[in-house]
RNA sequence: GCGCCCGUAGCUCAGCUGGAUAGAGCAUCGGCCUUCUAAGCCGAAUGUCGCAGGUUCGAAUCCUGCCGGGCGCGCCA
């Protein structure tokens, strides 16, 4: 159960109820009624602002509408009390009781808490990484790929159904110059001398086996060819192989896209015409000439007329070229034909995730999706900033095998799947982050990682404890569902039953705000209020989750750790993350 | 020059789409520590939320204009 929505569910009966009691008029509209979390717990569990928002239209006082309302919320069990304070806010306090049950209803779903309702199956395509196939993946592709990785299971969680995109850009030269570096190693492959690698190509020893596989494929067939004649087989080759490698290099993130969609294949398929057909039909192509670009003016820059999309009716800054002077397509226009063939798939929503260098691309994308789809087409560019490698705060030098970038592969190694994941969470996507390899494997409090899967493994160990004091107990989860949980009336185990009900609302929040790392924030603060319960136990041995001498308090506490702990690997889940039973290396 | 993102405690950052007295970690200061499992624990102090206007019952949050930082700016993807 998400309890704002619960409520506010109540409060709009209830507002209901006095429009037919005359006590508010016809035309009441409730939309920005809020619930929320006072952000002083004194005030109670839960506050609206709903006599505030309701009052001016209604013709009332904000406080006296308070109290009537209050006064009716009183009449529900879960309500321990309903007060008006400050311009007009009503504080709800809600009974013991009312949050034991949260956590029977822990027990019950297991790791499923919190998966919800909110997107009613509706289809979100998430499409992230989608680097050029002309490499292995470096550290800045790892922040996008945990990004739109843990967006895309964060709203498969809240009931939307989500496909996991990887879009190939193998059409433009980019995959040429690929081509002719793998021809290079197929010549070297077959014993010839191919010197220093040429500026421009790709000087990767990962292109090595890709050359080898030609010879041992194809022989000396391509050796002396001309090179319209290899090209595109040996393209082909390079490209699969690439994708191969980055498969792999996801692989190891626990990464796997559902769809891996071509961009050849798209402008093969005459996508791009299409699109083209359509925009002129609808009169949003001319040829003309582009001002040139303030700032930087590049080398080679002429005036020269173009194919343009009238963009600048659609939000953006300035119309924009289709075509090249070659007269092949420019990326946007590809682009377009990409995201148009997505939404004819079913996708009404689509998010993207990119690196910030790509922000100034935005406006073009939405424009083209706004012109094509008539504004049904909705789409979410998530762009991820650089993430800064360092070791205890000096800038990291990692060994560099693979060219003059570190791998995403050689992160994974340093430090683990489950710490690059959780850490390129630690910081909104458009925050720069900073990554320190020495920090991350600290066990301290200011490592995020290691505090909340200690947390999880404490819970872990305290269960254990708890077998061990009383042997012939059952402390199996169907039997904790049956503790007398009234015997939580600590403060503090209150407020950690509290923080664990807040996990369907920041699950909702997080998928409707398209904010993944609100999950990594959410897991912190829950780890910490568990370890403030224990901390505590020192002082005050009665608050210890194993009482010796009572069985019966033991389980109603273990019913509480069990439920942090599947609260905690519910979170490290979405975030794929693995949780860990024990800490010791 | 234009566009996008950012500006919150000494530092690194949250702030739940407009709510009440703006929060956390680190650092600082003062106590405690022969422990159910190992991160030590408890407490204190710290702010013109970049600046100035505006919108409203109410603004760190929305609008406008400045200041400062990052990224980008026709045939690269």
């Amino acid at each position: 159960m998400n309890v704002f929505s619960a409520f506010k569910a109540n409060i709009e009966k209830e507002i209901k109820i006095m429009i037919a009691n005359g006590d508010l008029p016809d035309d009441t509209n409730s939309s920005r009624v809020s619930v929320e979390l006072p952000r002083d717990p004194s005030h109670g569990d839960l506050s609206t602002n709903a006599a505030m928002v309701l009052a001016k239209p209604a013709g009332l006082k904000p406080r006296d509408l308070a109290e009537t309302i209050a006064e009716r919320l009183k009449a529900y069990d879960s309500v321990e009390s309903s007060e008006v304070a400050g311009p007009g806010f009503i504080n709800l306090r809600l009974s013991d009781n009312f949050w034991c049950q949260r956590l029977i209803e822990i027990l019950q779903a297991g790791t499923d808490y919190g998966s919800g309702e909110l997107g009613q199956n509706r289809a979100v395509n998430v499409e992230y990484v989608s680097a050029n196939p002309t490499g292995p993946l470096h550290v800045g592709h790892a922040r996008g790929a945990v990004v739109g990785d843990v967006l895309a299971s964060l709203l498969a969680k809240a009931g939307f159904a989500v496909t996991r995109e990887y879009y190939i850009n193998d059409a433009g030269g980019q995959v040429d110059v690929l081509a002719r570096s793998a021809y290079l190693r197929y010549r070297e492959a077959l014993g010839e001398d191919i010197g220093e690698i040429p500026e421009g190509l790709y000087p990767g020893e990962y292109l090595k086996p890709v050359g080898e596989s030609l010879v041992a494929r194809d022989g000396d067939k391509w050796q002396n060819a001309d090179e319209v004649d290899w090209l595109p087989e040996i393209r082909e080759v390079a490209v699969d192989a690439m994708l191969d490698l980055i498969r792999d290099d996801l692989g190891v993130l626990g990464i796997a896209h559902d769809l891996f969609s071509s961009e050849r294949a798209l402008v093969e398929a005459g996508a791009v015409d299409t699109v083209m057909k359509t925009l002129e039909a609808d009169g949003l192509l001319y040829v003309g000439t582009l001002e040139p670009p303030k700032g930087k003016l590049p080398d080679d820059w002429e005036e020269r007329p173009q194919t343009l999309f009238k963009a600048s009716e659609f939000g953006d800054d300035t119309d924009r070229p289709l075509m090249k002077s070659d007269g092949s397509w420019t990326y946007f226009a590809s682009d377009l034909a990409y995201h148009q063939d997505k939404y004819q798939r079913g996708f009404p929503v689509m998010i993207d995730v990119w690196g910030a260098d790509h922000g100034g691309y935005v406006k073009r994308v939405a424009a083209g999706i706004k012109a094509l789809t008539g504004d049904e087409g909705e789409l979410d560019v998530k762009l991820c900033q650089m993430v800064r490698l360092l070791e205890n705060g000096e800038p990291a030098k990692m060994s560099k095998r693979s060219g003059n970038f570190v791998t995403l592969r050689d992160l994974v190694e340093a430090v683990g799947k489950d710490v690059v994941r959780f850490i390129m969470l630690t910081r909104k996507n458009d925050a720069p982050l900073d990554f320190d390899l020495v920090k991350v494997r600290e066990q301290s409090r200011d490592n995020p990682v290691f505090y909340v899967q200690y947390a999880h493994a404490r819970c872990h160990s305290v269960a254990n404890m708890a077998q061990d004091a009383f042997p012939g107990a059952d402390f199996t989860t169907k039997s904790l569902i049956e503790a007398d949980l009234s015997q939580l009336t600590d403060s503090d185990e209150l407020a950690l039953i509290r923080a664990l009900a807040a996990w369907p609302r920041t699950v909702e929040g997080a998928a409707e705000a398209h904010e993944p790392h609100r999950l990594a924030f959410y897991l912190y603060d829950l780890a910490a209020a568990f370890h403030a319960l224990w901390s505590k136990a020192r002082e005050e041995p009665g608050l210890r989750f194993v009482i010796a001498d009572d069985q019966e308090l033991t389980r109603a506490r273990m019913a509480l750790v069990r439920a942090v702990q599947t609260v905690i690997a519910s979170g490290l889940g979405v975030m794929g993350v693995t949780p860990v039973d024990e800490l010791r290396e």
